[in-house]
DNA sequence: CGCACCTTTTACGTTTACGTCAATTCTATA
DNA sequence: TATAGAATTGACGTAAACGTAAAAGGTGCG
């Protein structure tokens, strides 16, 4: 079976369904695309993260495969763990508005942005204790270096 | 044996060495005061941070513990980890001046400085993305509450 | 005496998101 | 056809810092 030859990912007609631009990638070519290794992909579909196509046992990757790496990467971003982004699209409804999906997505979003805005209040804090430490230091190392001693330390 | 009867730890004078005012606690004291669990304690001795007097089976700390385990504890709160700290503490030696030490500690929080200003920048960036999603989701709730429809993921 | 409470050691469990083989199969190409 | 380059599943390994039993020993007190 023939899909895209490796190197060459355009114009081209697939022996798949012809009916639609349908672009099936395999998961070598998706994990370039997207910066992720095969191991990543394959782990999110063990997950549930993910769904490609097969053709036999070669996982064929869509748009809408694309598509939804896409929101687990941005979903990985702004520091939601898998299982949020998978519970967030497990609510997707293609026949319908969504708004369950939508109000948990921003439901799950108001407390991570707290989470974030107390990590950040975290490292601020770590920041400053460090930097002060780091003058103390200094001062410690200087006053060795200028005082009595002789010294042939390193 | 006699100790500090749990409770009052004040103005007593213990079978242990009387020569100077040293203060032995126990791990369940010590915990109490530095806010950590016995767990930890152990766990920080095991890995080579700590190291209490022994009474029989029963670990006895004293100050000098105490100031350990307050460097310990501060490393954590800047983001150093265990082995980092240990490192550091390794190379202090009472009789010199310390100045491998303090180079050491200097050279780690320099970097550990830089990787915490990464870190807030990322997660600032998060908070961004972040941000934005949310008003968009807000976008697409409110249209959908008041229009017919519209697409999310998928 | 006996209970409650503190302490000890040993050692497996937890969490998250993959990394890293290993053994095998499929496919494309020279 | 031989060989290199993808891909597959399976499964153990990793990192950090403890959590959580389990089983047992010491101790002051009523």
């Amino acid at each position: 079976m023939k899909l895209v030859s490796p190197g060459e990912a355009a114009a081209n007609t697939n022996d798949i369904p012809a009916e639609a631009g349908e672009e099936f990638v395999r998961i070598g070519e998706m994990a370039k695309k997207y910066g992720v290794t095969l191991r990543t992909l394959r782990f999110y579909e063990d997950k549930g993260l993910l769904n490609p196509h097969r053709d036999g046992s070669t996982r064929l990757y869509t748009r809408r495969d694309k598509a939804r790496l896409k929101l687990i990467l941005l979903g990985r971003k702004v520091g939601f763990s898998l299982r949020d982004v998978k519970q967030m699209m497990d609510l997707y409804d293609p026949t319908g508005t969504n708004t369950k999906q939508l109000r948990l997505a921003l439901d799950k979003s108001e407390k991570q942005l707290a989470r974030l805005q107390k990590q950040r209040a975290l490292i601020d804090d770590a920041i400053g204790e460090l930097s002060n430490s780091m003058s103390i230091v200094r001062q410690m190392l200087s006053e060795r270096t200028a005082a009595p001693q002789a010294s042939a330390a390193g």
